[in-house]
DNA sequence: CGTCTTTGACCTGCGC
DNA sequence: GCGCAGGTCAAAGACG
């Protein structure tokens, strides 16, 4: 929307509480992912196990053959509702909306409940004020956000998780939709957004919200995850026992986030995934 | 028959 | 207050 809003492509963005990288648009949350390929990004990214390809800008997924489709882009986002309000300056991206709600476990797991959807539902029924669990004037809960491009042709790339649409909606500046899916489990919270980029019809961005309070219904792929499991995993507590800084988990105490100029070891150990992707550096401790 | 997708309607938040 | 855009609901239909 605004682009006065925008803050310069390639810029790390650090908070309190997580990190990206990427041409992020407070205004309507987008992030654009442009890497202008400096060193710093190179460096943050290559401890994610990704390189950044000098001639296109872009980091690629170097030996992950087990993935399906190919990683282009990935980061952190936790943008919320009070990004929108957010200060353009690179090194602002304020996450604490969510993150500093009371309860935001409790919230995300109520949100699930369909008796407490709260919104939604056509207003047809002025009947039930179950439905409107959400007290007037309390604004929408966003949970930290996750999000990576993928250059797939597939839109819905198997993640071992099972997902049900729920919907589907253009996307203004965008001749492709975006699809809504949330997970099958009754008491998962995690919500998936699917849509392709408008700049690169190959390229499918792929938005996680929330934490996956179970494992995952199988793996597809003769038990290899996929780059999505990899990265929905990581929402899951059940899973892992790291999360992303960008990904609050209530149960652990906030850390600030530490970016990778330290050095991290890249020898994944135990950590499952996560240890493949997240440098301990980026890690909660 | 159960599960999932499609799709139009509705709600909310936000900018003007 | 109005209009727009994003997000969600839920009925209907498709599918295995």
């Amino acid at each position: 929307m605004d682009d006065k809003e925008r803050s310069d492509p390639g810029t790390c963005f650090t908070s309190d509480s997580s990190w990206t990288l990427g041409d992020h648009d407070a205004a309507d949350e987008s992030v654009n992912f442009l890497f202008g390929g400096s060193d710093r990004e190179s460096s943050i990214l290559s401890q994610f196990g990704w390189n950044l390809h000098p001639e296109t800008s872009s980091f690629a997924d170097h030996d992950r053959s087990d993935l399906a489709g190919n990683i282009s882009y990935a980061f952190t986002e936790s943008t919320t509702g009070a990004l929108q309000q957010a200060a353009p300056t690179t090194t602002n991206l304020a996450a604490s909306a969510d993150v500093s709600t009371p309860n935001p476990s409790v919230s995300s797991s109520s949100s699930e409940d369909p008796t407490e959807k709260s919104t939604g539902s056509g207003g047809k029924p002025p009947e039930i004020p179950s439905k409107l669990v959400r007290k007037k004037g309390q604004k929408r809960i966003r949970q930290p956000r996750f999000a990576f491009m993928t250059k797939s042709e597939v839109d819905h790339l198997e993640d071992g998780y099972r997902w049900r649409k729920y919907g589907q909606k253009a996307v203004k500046n965008s001749p492709f939709p975006r699809s809504y899916y949330r997970c099958t489990n009754s008491k998962c919270t995690v919500k998936k957004r699917v849509e392709r980029s408008s700049e690169d019809s190959t390229v499918v961005i792929t938005t996680y919200e929330g934490q996956h309070c179970h494992q995952t219904v199988g793996f597809p792929r003769g038990g290899v995850l996929n780059h999505e499991a990899a990265f929905a995993g990581h929402l899951s507590p059940a899973i892992s026992p790291y999360y992303y800084p960008g990904i609050h988990m209530p149960q652990e105490p906030r850390e600030p986030p530490i970016l990778p100029d330290a050095t991290p070891s890249q020898v994944p150990t135990d950590d499952g995934l996560l240890g493949d992707i997240v440098p301990p550096g980026m890690r909660s401790k």
